[in-house]
DNA sequence: AACAGTCTCAACCGCCTCGAG
DNA sequence: TCTCGAGGCGGTTGAGACTGT
């Protein structure tokens, strides 16, 4: 009952593709365009199957695709589309403009998923490797802003200590921070070289960060307006940390409840480091992303996997706010106004608020 | 220098989806 | 409704590069 394969035939070329066969295939794509793919090995003089050059084009040849090394706002993507979405690097790339299902794919088995091994996150549920959970550290973690949540490879596991109630990951904040981190080796002599793991750990500021990180300043300031209000225990039962009262200051667990304050682990100093956001000094957005991950959970029955961030970037929520797209220069962008209302959108929700006074009181 | 082990990523494989007939 | 085939997708492989001894 399987189908026979694309790629019998007699001659067919396999293995890597020369750059004679690559002149041919840009060639004759530049000329005809794309689709046909079955022909156009024969019309293009090549003897590799139509499947092959789909391939190669699509995921090497094709002249929009973005190279090199991935930045922390797409790491930071990859990362939450895959705790919502698995290994759909279709999916995946969709959000990430000029870049390939294959090399997300590879990046993340490469380089990310040792990363989240190596923090104590199991790459496949996102959530604290069993060896690694501390039930005992609640809040108030002490914080290294620009490295705590950064995908560091070179952290030592327990670095971090992680909340029980926290996210069932954590996520790299360092990317609008302008943090350049020079990294050292253990002697403290900077490395050089053109490893990729090393050159991914300086942050740099980028068009994305800085569009989302507008959305995170407005949302910070439902924050300060939503935060006058006394919000009772028992209105947030869902999709928060399971936390008692009882075990904590009020003050501190009110703040705790404050949907667009941090989680538990994302403790005060970070969300007062919010309250008077410079646009150009920049805001984590994963912070508001794993916020309105868990809105949905709030909103819906979700499983167990959805706790952070990602439903913003999934099709159908990200169809209300727009998809990234890419600006001419290659940079990803985003809809300003449609990350906007969706957070909004969420605030009344979530509070039960006039939407229209919300509106006008941020706006 | 030689070798072994490890890493990276382009390419392949086989299954799935969907549209055309 | 069924069949077929093109294209899409995710898992896996393996050649070459890199690193350590």
């Amino acid at each position: 009952m399987s189908r026979k394969p694309c790629c019998v035939g007699e001659g067919l070329k396999k293995g890597a593709w020369t750059t004679e066969e690559d002149k041919k295939l840009i060639s004759y794509i530049h000329e005809h365009g794309e689709g046909g793919w079955r022909d156009i090995p024969q019309k293009a003089g090549l003897k590799r199957c139509g499947k092959s050059c789909r391939l190669r084009w699509t995921n090497y040849l094709k002249p929009e695709i973005k190279r090199g090394e991935f930045s922390s706002e797409e790491e930071q993507i990859i990362i939450m589309l895959h705790a919502a979405r698995g290994n759909k690097w279709s999916v995946i790339a969709r959000h990430l403009p000029r870049r390939t299902d294959n090399e997300i794919k590879n990046y993340w088995n490469t380089h990310l998923k040792k990363r989240l091994i190596d923090q104590g996150i199991d790459p496949v549920t996102h959530k604290p490797l069993a060896s690694n959970t501390n039930p005992t550290v609640t809040t108030t973690a002490t914080t290294q802003p620009g490295s705590l949540h950064s995908l560091d490879a070179s952290s030592p596991d327990d670095q971090y200590p992680r909340s029980t109630s926290m996210p069932s990951m954590s996520l790299p904040i360092s990317s609008g921070l302008n943090t350049v981190s020079e990294i050292t080796t253990n002697d403290g002599t900077p490395v050089k070289g053109d490893s990729l793991s090393c050159k991914k750990s300086i942050k740099k500021s980028s068009s994305t960060s800085r569009l989302l990180n507008k959305v995170a300043a407005k949302a910070t300031s439902i924050k300060d307006i939503l935060s006058a209000t006394t919000i009772p225990y028992g209105s947030f039962s869902n999709g928060f940390p399971e936390q008692s009262p009882n075990e904590e200051d009020s003050s501190k667990a009110l703040v705790d409840l404050d949907p667009f304050s941090q989680s538990l682990l994302y403790t005060e100093h970070e969300i007062h480091a919010t309250s008077d956001l410079d646009m150009d000094q920049g805001y984590d957005f994963s912070y508001f992303l794993e916020k309105i991950g868990r809105d949905d959970h709030h909103n819906e029955e979700h499983d167990t996997n959805v706790e952070y961030g990602h439903d913003l970037l999934m099709s159908d929520v990200s169809q209300e706010v727009s998809s990234t797209s890419v600006d001419d220069q290659g940079n990803m962008i985003g809809n300003f106004e449609g990350w906007s209302s969706y957070l909004l959108d969420h605030a009344g929700y979530m509070y039960d608020t006039d939407y229209d006074l919300l509106e006008k009181q941020i706006i």
